[in-house]
DNA sequence: TGTACATCAGTGAACGCGCGTTCACTGATGTAC
DNA sequence: TGTACATCAGTGAACGCGCGTTCACTGATGTAC
């Protein structure tokens, strides 16, 4: 089979990971195939035996992060300031993984935009189930996203208790 | 001095419109110094007569922007809703330049994202004058920031009366 | 008015770069006889 | 237990691309005499 691999068996395995860590490291914009190969320790077109295309490779990685996103917020039980909470946790935690789910869409019309777009909705209905009405679970969508957004940015510095300070901002309408 | 420029005398400008106009037609991963000299009719270098580089052609840009979201909140009176509305005016007509703006930042310790961090501070100050707490404040721009990126990435419909939708969403808390 | 000259916004050619992707290949593993 | 063979995850070389930037240049305009 393969040559000689430096990973440990599972080559796609590990160019997610190294997918993670360079969206952390450089974000979104810093992905790229040959740099993922070579994070992994593998020739380039290796990775295609995985992946049919770089595109292919972001979305699983997008795919990944919607995963764990509704894990957590699943996890986070009925209280909507814990989904809250939650949601900015898991955004705080994954900065860069967030910025490539929710952000630097390409263009609104690629299919790749299209599974990312639906991905988002898929993400966003635990909150519809919480609240009462749609226009009030926009709200809490659009005010938890934008937070997000504002803290991992860095326009929100959050003290020595981070999760009192957002609990207040949430609150603070 | 010039051979034959197929711009009216302002290259300045006609590469900032050009700017403009691919931001909106394609987003701001589409930028490119290349591409906007092409646009204005111009060989690639003739850009350098006006700016140091992409980077400084691309900060112009969104300088561009944070001077007229800084207009249109001023102008907007001193109603906090009024203020939000103008705000999310602004993200809807200009979705590029608005990415281009909150979104994509780069890497955050580049001196290029100091400066869009500093402008994105100012452009946030208007609110903070309005309401009467820090934490509202923030709540507020975190609202009307991730309801403003909700939109332009077409995940809330606005269906026929976009005003009217937007102040029920930032009403509905 | 005519001439020499400085200015400087434009030019085309070239640089080196990293990219995504394709190609024919190789060689270790697992299976069938 | 040996041997032939199919599989298929890996390989290096090459493709064409667009990019930002640098370079020495050109030639129309505006100015000074």
């Amino acid at each position: 089979m393969a040559k000689r691999p430096y990973h440990h068996g599972n080559l796609r395995a590990a160019l997610l990971a190294a997918g993670r860590q360079a969206l952390e490291a450089n974000g979104p914009a810093s992905l790229s195939l040959r740099g993922l190969a070579r994070a992994a320790g593998v020739a380039a077109p290796s990775v295609y035996n995985h992946f049919a295309s770089l595109e292919a490779l972001t979305l699983a990685l997008a795919e990944e992060g919607f995963s764990e996103i509704g894990a957590a917020l699943s996890g986070a039980g009925q209280d909507p300031m814990s989904v809250g909470l939650a949601y900015l946790g898991f955004a705080r935690c994954n900065p860069g993984l967030y910025r490539l789910m929710f952000g630097e869409g390409r263009r609104n019309d690629s299919p790749e935009g299209a599974i990312l777009r639906a991905r988002r909705q898929a993400a966003f209905a635990p909150l519809m189930v919480l609240v009462g009405s749609r226009e009030t679970a926009l709200h809490q969508w659009a005010l938890v996203h934008g937070l997000a957004s504002l803290v991992i940015d860095g326009h929100i510095p959050l003290g020595p208790d981070p999760e009192a300070r957002l609990r207040e901002i949430l609150a603070g309408g």
